[in-house]
DNA sequence: CTTGAAAAGTGACTTTTTTCAATTCTAAAA
DNA sequence: TTTTAGAATTGAAAAAAGTCACTTTTCAAG
């Protein structure tokens, strides 16, 4: 997925490749023996920093946050998961503790996987291994990218870089060929970007000034998304 | 390794237990039939990003940079990796090119092991598969960590946080009960906190002033480690 | 259709960080 | 020991980002 060759989107965000793609049916059937799935409400939390693992959670349909609070109670958001993405998965293999919390960002249906069974599969399935490696190993180099891109670049760039990733994800769960409404509240983009709620407004209106975006009530349009780009990569 | 308790390490950092440690010998065997040694000096560039991989490097001794370079030839430092650690496995898991570079820090010996008996030997080892994974999204964690830290965090935060961390790894090296001496050029420093070499330079002479720190010639010596602390952990 | 609480938005001001243009220092090589 | 290039340092000014106090808008429950 790339938006005119300029701007490649795996490296900017986690491939969608299904983990569980290669397993041998048997492999699938081991892992899915006890799985069980909910309807979440926008909100609702999926698991907490610092607490052990239970399982993984596959997002059928939605939306979640993976974050992490600190001391002041500032929230830092690390990651957007989409429909057909899973998470959960790096405190087990860690064999540690959650290191961020995940919170559902809009009505979600989910799939939860005990671990028992998840390590049960990883034991038997060198192909889940070696997926697993390989996802890691990606999700690594797009979080040295985010790194990167914290470090260097301004608020304004980054807020740019933010919509055209946050608008690809949209895509995924949206109506073909209608503009693409991004919802998100100022608070949840502002602790991506990692700055205050009130920078954020700012550029979103010097953007909407600018014709790059129209806002519909609090949801967002990207109209301009070569402008967005070029913000984005300046520096 | 913690310091008084308050500070978890390995939450800044990786951890240092050996990937290879729990591999049959037949494994180990098959790992290193054609590894290499070398001596490399200062500035030596072990892999470029953007090139295809082709092995991994175990540092014996010495001090190596992984860093990404953006547009503008700005240097970002994602990891400092020390004695003992092995560098460079990323790309080869993920089956794409290195994502970011690796440079040589002082003269340092390392040891080559070729991509393909690297491959051949995770194919037969479940050990290393599973202490993989467990590296993988451990060190996943800590970047994770990072990541909130230059989100949310000052410059003057981030940099007692760094000098911390950097203390921790020369011990590795340092003789026994002797000062630390940090050393690393102001440039790199900055690199690695992600701000303007002066104004690492104000913020040491800050240190300075207030005796948490000396400076021998280019080097740093950390007189008040518990002052430090505090800083880093302020906000 | 109202309405109240939460979210969004604004303005003024402060602090932090960057930038640029010097000058001084350090360490390695001659 | 001297030389000298690269590294470190300093000062001043501009720009970016953060903070605080407040008003307006939105949206969903009643």
């Amino acid at each position: 997925m790339s938006i005119k060759g300029l701007f490649p989107i795996d490296k900017w965000d986690f491939k969608s490749e299904s983990i569980f793609a290669d397993l041998r049916p048997e492999d699938f059937e081991l892992l899915t023996a006890h799985k069980s799935e909910h309807v979440y409400k926008k909100n609702d939390i999926l698991f907490r920093e610092g607490t052990y693992p239970s399982g993984i959670f596959f997002i059928n349909k939605g939306k979640v946050k993976k974050y992490k609070v600190d001391k002041d109670g500032k929230e830092q958001i690390i990651y957007l998961a989409n429909t057909a993405q899973l998470i959960g998965y790096h405190a087990i293999l860690s064999g540690d503790r959650y290191p961020d919390s995940a919170a559902v960002m809009e009505e979600s249906v989910i799939t939860f996987i005990p671990k028992e069974d998840f390590l049960k599969t990883l034991d038997q399935s060198p192909a889940l291994n070696k997926r697993l490696l390989k996802t890691l190993s990606h999700e690594f180099a797009v979080l040295a990218n985010s790194l990167t891109m914290f470090a260097q670049k301004t608020v304004r760039e980054r807020l740019a870089l933010q919509l055209i990733v946050i608008r690809e994800k949209h895509k995924v769960d949206a109506v073909e060929g209608a503009p693409v409404e991004i919802n998100i509240s100022r608070e949840d983009l502002a602790s991506l970007v990692g700055t205050a709620r009130e920078n954020v407004i700012r550029i979103l209106t010097e953007f909407k000034e600018k014709g790059i975006l129209e806002t519909k009530g609090r949801k967002i349009i990207v109209k301009d998304i070569n402008t967005l780009i070029k913000i984005a990569n300046h520096k």
